[in-house]
DNA sequence: CAAAAAAACTAATAAGTGTTAGTTTTGCAA
DNA sequence: TTGCAAAACTAACACTTATTAGTTTTTTTG
């Protein structure tokens, strides 16, 4: 019946995973059927083999794009020079933007990714421990200079990490507050506190 | 078989809720069988009905206990005398307990709940907006009286929220770092910040 | 326009799901 | 020991799932 009619760049296959992200994140990936997919895309299901091996290759798509585009920004924050806090502050603003940019996406590689099958599912979490490892030491770093207070570093990670991913709670909110003030507010928060 | 022996205060539908509570959060409701369920508990699937109703009123069951429980605690704190800023630490410590101690059943809460049926899940939802906005209020007032920085409230409750809820991740990484400190150092970041 | 390739379709399969029916076993009270 | 209720069991059902096979339609290419 219809046809999958992909945009100037991007192929059918992004197409189909685009709507897969969105998909996901709303039904959860078990509870999203190929079916379902293929009814947001406007095709029977059988149709979609054509252009994907399975459902499960469409979200290691999904969840490995988005860990390596984590990665690739913090290849470039580590190795800028400068104070560790604004180090601190420019991988908070990254998650904020990928959270507001790239929601769907980043949503299902933060809570669907334990439906990965082997071997994804271990690389994947090795991938992502490494990722909070370097963090970890650009805090620990900080402590060590003086940058920052005599805090646990590991709990330090843990909220600032936390407090970015929350951002999904703003998605269901869209409150009248502008991206722009919402980044800074947060950032400010994370790093200065709210007691005055 | 094996009979389901329940412990000196616990029915064998707590039992039941107990594991399921465990088993969900794992492997997520959706791919977690009554089958699987079965044998975690030592019994064959159809002997569960003997003692529950269905699996989603298991679901049921664990997201409105925890939601009581958060409810509950707030009625306490909201109308305890004392500084705004007691008051939101109460509220954080209250969290990070309950991740603590009840891990299974805040995650499967915070996760799983969009598997509930209607009208369940609307209640839900809603019983968790009152929730978050009890809290904004108490925010706002604290702004008003500024006894916190001029930081819009809505990010303030997102922030907090967020962070407490990411001791998902300390379960995962468990450090050689007391609770006692986990919490005092959570609770001094969201207030005061990592910057000396 | 004809041929080839791509991508849609229908039909079907095997596996797994929650749950019910009907029956047997278990454990306690008389 | 007998009788009864609770709770286990086996077998089965109706349904949904991802995926494959085989065929037809559509699009691209020469």
């Amino acid at each position: 019946m219809a046809k999958i009619v992909p945009g100037k760049h991007a192929s059918k296959k992004d197409v189909i995973t685009k709507k897969a992200s969105a998909l996901f994140r709303i039904k959860g990936y078990n509870a999203a059927s190929m079916r379902d997919l293929a009814e947001a895309v406007g095709v029977e299901a059988p149709s979609l083999y054509n252009h994907i091996g399975s459902k499960s290759e469409l979200l290691q798509t999904i969840c490995f794009k988005v860990a390596n585009q984590f990665t690739t920004q913090l290849d470039l924050t580590e190795f800028k020079p400068g104070k560790i806090i604004g180090k601190l502050e420019s991988i908070i603003r990254f998650h904020i933007h990928m959270m507001l940019e790239a929601y769907d996406e980043v949503y299902v590689a933060n809570h669907e990714w334990k439906y990965l099958l082997e071997p994804y599912l271990s690389n994947f979490l090795h991938q992502r421990r490494a990722y909070e490892k370097r963090i970890l030491l650009i805090i620990e770093e900080g402590v060590r200079k003086n940058e920052l207070k005599n805090i646990n570093p590991f709990v330090a990670l843990l909220t600032i990490l936390s407090a970015v991913r929350g951002l999904e709670f703003w998605q269901r909110h869209k409150k009248n507050i502008s991206t722009k003030q919402l980044e800074d507010d947060m950032v400010n928060h994370l790093l200065k506190g709210i007691i005055k």
